[in-house]
Formats: C-alpha cells, sequence, structure tokens
RNA sequence: UCCUCAGUAGCUCAAUGGCAGAGCAUUCGGCUGUUAACCGAAGGGUUGUAGGUUCGAGUCCUACCUGAGGAGCCA
C-alpha cells in the first residue's frame, strides 16, 4: 500500500516500505511515523498488544532507517492525517546508527546546512509536496500544447554561438572546436516551427550570469512554444489560456501539496483570461507616479528595460500575472519584430507573476523580413556568418511567427509562494553552488 | 563585478571588553494518546582563518575565507 492511499485500506492489513520519519513515545506506547514518499502515517505500538521483540525494535528505532512494516490501518481523529496504523511487524532494512544519526531533525534549520545536505533534504513533507508540484507543473505544460497541436520539438544543447549575445555561456570543448552550452533554444525551434507550424522545446538552459539572486539558477528548464503566422496579440492570448491551465490544473491535482506547502490557495484560483495588458508606456507612466508618491527610489525613464524593483512593483498591482508589451527594441534582443505603428518599439511581451514575483515568461513577435534582419544582426555587432541558417529561414517563405519561454522553476517558485528558486529543483545549480 | 549583513556545541541561537550558555539532537532514566510530545540526568567547544589593539577579545580594528540578501543581467 501507498501511504497516500490509506483511505481505501481501512480494515485492511497492509504493508508499508518506508522510512521512520519520526518516533514519539508516552511509557509503553509507541507512536512512530513512517513515510514511504508518497505520505506520513503514524503507527501506534501498545507494548501489551505486539511481540516484545517488535516493541522493543520500534522502542529503538532511529530516524531515518529503512523498514518495512505491517499493520491494520484505522481511522483515527487524533492521527496526524486522520489514519492510523496498528503496527503488528517491522522488519528493519538498515538501521541508522546512534553514533552517526540522520542530520535533518524536525527542527529548524538555516539554508546553508540544508543545502549542504540536498539530497537528503528532500525527504522532508515541504520538499517532496514541491517536487510533485513541479512535475504536475511540467506535465500540464506538456499536455497543454500536446492538445492544441503543438509538437514538441527538440533544439540542440551543446551550440556553437550564442543566441542572444548578451548574457554569458559555459564553454564546453567540442573536440577541436569552441562550443557553449545552450542559454535558448529560440532559434532552433523557429527552424522547426517552419516545418512544423506549432512547435515547442522543453529542456534545460545554462546561464553563466554572477547573479546572486532568489529568483536566478545557472542550470534552469524552459518551455518555449513558436508559431508560424502568430503575431504578438495571438502570442498574449497564448500565454494567458497556458499560464491559467497550469496553475487550474495544479490546484485540481495537487491541492493537498499547495496546502502542506503553506500556499495562498485564494490567491492561484483567480489565475484565469484575462490578464491585464499594460503597454510599456503605461508602465512606465505607473512607476514615474509610484516614484511621485515614495513607492519607488529611482525615477525611471522611458526606454531603459524594467529593473528587478520596478517589475516587483508592477506585478504587485494586480492580482494577475500581467503582460507588459511593446518596450523599446533597443533594450530588446535583435530577433524582435518592429511595431508597424511604431518602428522604435519591439513586438515583445514580459509575462510578470503577481505578488512580486517578476518575469516568468518573455516571448515576442520574430523579424520575418530578411534585410531587417541582417541590419539588426550587424548592429548587434554579431557575427553573420554563425547565423548564416537563421537568416536562410527569411528567404525561404518566411512568415509571421511568435513565440515565448517560460522558466519552469520560477512557475514553480510562484504557483508554491516559495521565497527561493533553489527549492524548485532536486538540485539547484547557483552560482558557486555546485554540490551536492 | 559592486553594495549590505552574518559566521560560537551535530543543528538553531544567547553571552555590557571580564567564569563559553540554553533549546533541540545523541546516551541513560520516567510516562498507555503522543501531535516539531513532555519531565529528569549525562556527555558534547581551537568562538571561520591569520594578524593587531588591550591587564584581559566570542565581543574592538585590518586582511582573507565561507555563506546569505540585494544591484546589474535575465526566465
Amino acid at each position: 500500500m501507498n501511504i497516500e492511499n490509506a483511505p481505501q485500506h481501512i480494515g485492511s492489513t497492509v504493508t508499508i516500505r518506508g522510512w521512520l520519519y519520526n518516533l514519539r513515545e508516552s511509557g509503553k506506547l509507541l507512536f512512530p511515523q513512517f513515510r514511504d514518499g508518497s505520505g506520513v502515517i503514524q503507527g501506534v505500538v501498545p507494548k501489551n498488544a505486539v511481540a516484545p521483540e517488535v516493541f522493543d525494535a520500534v522502542k529503538t528505532l532511529t530516524q531515518e532507517s529503512s523498514v518495512v512494516v505491517e499493520g491494520k490501518v484505522r481511522a483515527d481523529k487524533r492521527a496526524p492525517g486522520g489514519y492510523e496504523l496498528d503496527v503488528s511487524n517491522v522488519q528493519i532494512i538498515q538501521r541508522v546508527p546512534e553514533s552517526d544519526p540522520y542530520p535533518i531533525t524536525p527542527k529548524e534549520h538555516g539554508t546553508e546546512f540544508l543545502m549542504e545536505h540536498r539530497h537528503l533534504w528532500l525527504r522532508s513533507q515541504r520538499q517532496t509536496s514541491i517536487l510533485r508540484v513541479r512535475a504536475e507543473i511540467i506535465k500540464a505544460v506538456r499536455d497543454f500544447l500536446d492538445e492544441r497541436g503543438f509538437t514538441l520539438t527538440d533544439p540542440p544543447i551543446i551550440t556553437p554561438a550564442a543566441c542572444e549575445g548578451t548574457t554569458t555561456l559555459f564553454p564546453v570543448d567540442y573536440f577541436e572546436e569552441q562550443a557553449y552550452l545552450t542559454q535558448s533554444g529560440q532559434l532552433y525551434i523557429e527552424a522547426t516551427a517552419m516545418a512544423l507550424g506549432k512547435v515547442y522545446s522543453f529542456g534545460p538552459t545554462f546561464r553563466a550570469e554572477k547573479s546572486k539572486t532568489r529568483r536566478h539558477l545557472t542550470e534552469f528548464w524552459m518551455v518555449e512554444p513558436e508559431i508560424a503566422y502568430a503575431q504578438l496579440d495571438d502570442l498574449m492570448s497564448l500565454a494567458e489560456e497556458f499560464i491559467s491551465f497550469v496553475v487550474q490544473r495544479c490546484l485540481e491535482h495537487r491541492r493537498s501539496d499547495l496546502h502542506t506547502i503553506g500556499r495562498d490557495i485564494s490567491k492561484l484560483e483567480k489565475i484565469l483570461p484575462p490578464f491585464p495588458r499594460l503597454s510599456y508606456d503605461d508602465a512606465v507612466k505607473m512607476l514615474q507616479e509610484a516614484h511621485a508618491k515614495g513607492a519607488l527610489e529611482t525615477k525611471f525613464e522611458w526606454g531603459g528595460d524594467l529593473g528587478s524593483p520596478d517589475e516587483t512593483y508592477l506585478s504587485a498591482q494586480f492580482e494577475k500575472p500581467v503582460m507588459v508589451h511593446r518596450y523599446p527594441a533597443k533594450v530588446k534582443a535583435f530577433y524582435m519584430e518592429p511595431d508597424p505603428q511604431r518602428p522604435e518599439l519591439a513586438l515583445c511581451v514580459d509575462v510578470l507573476a503577481p505578488e512580486g514575483y517578476g518575469e516568468i515568461i518573455g516571448g515576442s513577435q520574430r523579424t520575418a523580413n530578411y534585410d531587417l534582419l541582417v541590419k539588426r544582426i550587424h548592429e548587434h555587432n554579431l557575427p553573420e556568418a554563425a547565423f548564416k541558417w537563421y537568416i536562410d529561414l527569411r528567404k525561404y517563405g518566411s512568415v509571421p511567427h511568435s513565440g515565448f519561454g517560460m522558466g519552469i522553476e520560477r512557475a514553480v517558485a510562484w504557483i508554491c509562494g516559495l521565497e527561493h528558486v533553489r527549492e524548485t529543483i532536486p538540485f539547484p545549480r547557483m552560482l558557486y553552488k555546485l554540490y551536492p
């Protein structure tokens, strides 16, 4: 039996294969708590109701010792979780010695200690709940796109050149050639979108940025849909439906895990289309008014990219994710299509998650015109030769097309209500953090 | 790369420049409904490293190391 299915086994004798989570005792009555990866259940061991060797085995059991337990399931209001196991037999698979006890006790620990023991920290209830929500988010992302006719096309992870030129890359020695770990699959899925129409990539990306904040990992997972013939408005509609679907799926399937994590579920229930759309111009006005009121330290001037405090302020003004669109072209990447009404603006959108979580999606309509794309590559001082194949896409049946990228870890952090992205992935890779 | 803060028992933290302490964990004892159980006892320390000031430094000063938060950049 899996512990999560205990309600279906009331009255029957079951076997649980797991670990000792905690042990409380009250004289000749023991309350071991067992976990098996699906949940935690409290056992009851009265001295006069079991064989003496079973009682002694449980009494001297140490935290995280692996055990196979037999017992009868019973509903009991006094038990945490509402169900109890009347233990009849215990088989100890491996006993953790007292001389070297399990380091993570049920009391508080600091982040440094927990990060050093990440391989063990993962066993805690909060961490297992987060990982289940992460898995649900990934499944929801893929279900949403698969059900709408998108084809998963995997871009390469080892790439010859920068996709965006601005961020730092991890170098790889590729036989005699210099190569890099991918920082985005976007350019490649533009090619597969021209082949298949609606495509997406899902995989790890790598950025050697020296960012030391609660929002950054050097290795993170990204989902990137790319759609031929889609324009910016189509992309924004897709983004709001996509995010809403993922959030509602988590509420449907992982509500108890969100509860364990301590998430305010009422805030997630409001995440339904439509999302507010805010032009860059209007965002600048809001930020300048905030500065005048003293809510922001620095006065934002039109033309710059939004800083982290600016994004935090804007996103905190809305209960739903806010879609900020049409930034000045010169602060954005070379491949973005200019707004035909105002060529100084790019047809792009950033989706800022509420509650101050900041950017979770960045996307744009891509430049479809051959001459303009070549001009932009030169303006950004990028090597034209490296982008020859990419420019080719504008020679053979070029069409308007758009796509966005969503960082999985930032989405998990927001949906779970976490302080830091380091808890959203089993083994986070951060600046100067490579172990375990 | 820059700014701010922190580093004391296995863990979480106290200690006015003047005897290095508590809770949890561990060990031993007690308790038949515990809820991070509780009660009693024991063991456990090169105060991050190196220098300096001082009669005296965990505490003040300098440098370095490690960690945390933030900026820039980004998802």
